[in-house]
DNA sequence: GCCAACGTTGGC
DNA sequence: GCCAACGTTGGC
């Protein structure tokens, strides 16, 4: 069962030309339980995920990724260096927990605007007024069609 | 830069 | 366990 999710990455952070150029990445600090959670529980290997930029003009969709590896402890958060250090966070007893993705294709950029004029994106996560988590479930209906929106075709990418 | 929405913290 | 104060997110 593939799964489908939802990651926000602010451009300015880690962005999705960084990720091109990387290939894959570990998506370290993240710092809010609910997200922890589904990193942790819930992502399995080959779940898709959209790369979602925040925080920019306009906020939007970037790209197709997937899990590569599943959820294991946040090193940076017993870095003390880290700007995501958590004292209450250690090897023995890790708060926090990220997962590896990497990259699958490129979109032609989905903007939230148009996401939000498009009926068969209602009810989607994202779009909630106050939505803040940053790593969202996405349904595979809404998944599909946000790819469709960003010239994919149907399929194309299964 | 503003501010609404939400999460966390800590006093009681 | 309540809730006020505070910090963060993120669209606008």
């Amino acid at each position: 069962m593939v799964n489908h999710w939802l990651m926000k990455s602010e451009p300015d952070a880690y962005s999705w030309q960084q990720l091109l150029e990387d290939g894959h990445t570990h998506w370290d600090g993240v710092r809010n339980y609910q997200a922890r959670n589904i990193m942790r529980d819930d992502m399995k290997i080959g779940d898709k995920v959209l790369f979602y930029h925040s925080n920019c003009k306009p906020p939007h969709v970037a790209g197709i990724a997937k899990v590569c590896k599943e959820g294991y402890p946040d090193f940076t958060s017993w870095d003390p260096d880290s700007k995501y250090h958590d004292e209450k966070s250690n090897p023995d007893n890790p708060r926090w927990f990220m997962v590896d993705i990497e990259v699958v294709r490129d979109l032609n950029i989905v903007p939230l605007p148009e996401m939000k004029e498009n009926p068969l994106l209602e009810g989607m996560p994202l779009l909630a007024k106050g939505q803040r988590l940053s790593v969202q479930p996405v349904s595979p209906e809404h998944f599909r069609e946000v790819c469709r929106m960003g010239g994919l075709e149907v399929d194309e990418h299964e």
